[in-house]
DNA sequence: CAGTCTATCCTTAGTCG
DNA sequence: GCGACTAAGGATAGACT
């Protein structure tokens, strides 16, 4: 038959920036699904947790995780589950304490110390002191992060104008890629991916 | 030579959780291993970025991220309010409730504002003092990541893999299949304090 | 445990619809 | 863009070092 070559099949490539554009996107695409489902099989074969987060080159967010990719970026950032509150009570339990404890003018400076433990020298910190400071620190990060660039946006624009993008102001909210659940529990895998 | 058989060579295995604790063990690493170049490969063929986190069954945490994990896994954040910034706004608002309520009698209240001023409502301060912020947040945060990386070495071993380029493992899979356009929406936020 | 080896299974580049 | 196909390249189970 005339049958003609349908292909050569697999060719061996660079691994370097692919050129061609429309390659580009067909491999991003194409590996990307075959890395989901590698991580998939490894967390299936190993009892492991995974997350994993890819930008496109066009910027989109492809993200995946399981049991649920919140918990396990908590825990990356915090080596802890549910720092976040956990720092958060134990701020208020300090905040309460103290103010049980009293009104000595003296106190002054141990109440600094006490209630801002996360700010004394690092040196005395245990682990668990300093991973929720690490927390604490990224919280306040963001938030500056956000005001300051507000203030900076406030200061080049005309008051009454509202910029179209404003940078560093988390966006009313964004659909994600893989239908993003608030509760973080969407993106669990339920065995019935491949 | 009575050469034995070496191998039957590689065999399908189900995508089952593996009973043999020994081979559950040699898989886990040769499988992380494959998935971080693959996920290598796509970053370095397709430009894209990716992040990638992994508990092993030992709770052990290998992580993985290009160009740098902390920077995508915070667009990541920024795109979904819900985890972090809930977590900020319980802070503030805490703060805030404080501020109030203790204001005209709490003595401790106010020295703690004084003296942690840059723990106060970030939208009360002004660019100078998200300044300031920024620089001391910059530098609290290289003491604590110091201090801590002290404590763990001192505790044992290092958990986190190191690669050139950081590696993660994922575990079951999200159906991230295409099919969805995420309106990509670009979203600049390259200023990192951190 | 991490590296090697081998035979086999799996992924995917290239192409077409 | 997605899916199908083919054939070659690549990953890896199992056994050993």
């Amino acid at each position: 038959m005339a049958t003609v070559r349908k292909s050569k099949g697999r060719q061996r490539i660079e691994i370097a920036k692919i050129k061609n554009e429309s390659n580009l996107q067909v491999t991003f695409s194409k590996r990307r699904a075959g890395l989901f489902k590698k991580a998939s099989e490894l967390c299936t074969l190993c009892g492991a947790e995974t997350a994993i987060i890819i930008f496109s080159p066009g910027k989109k967010i492809y993200s995946f995780g399981h049991p649920c990719i919140e918990s396990i970026i908590d825990r990356f950032l915090a080596r802890n589950p549910f720092l976040n509150a956990g720092a958060l009570q134990l701020f208020q339990a300090h905040l309460e304490a103290e103010k049980k404890r009293g009104e000595a003018l003296d106190k002054t400076t141990k109440a600094f110390q006490r209630q801002c433990w996360w700010a004394a020298p690092v040196e005395e910190l245990n682990l668990e002191q300093l991973q929720m400071l690490k927390v604490s620190l990224e919280m306040l990060r963001k938030k500056v992060e956000r005001q300051a660039d507000k203030l900076i946006i406030e200061a080049s624009e005309p008051p009454a104008f509202s910029a179209p993008y404003s940078v560093g102001a988390i966006p009313p909210y964004e659909p994600q890629t893989a239908g993003f659940d608030p509760q973080g529990s969407t993106f669990g895998f339920d065995g019935h991916f491949f």
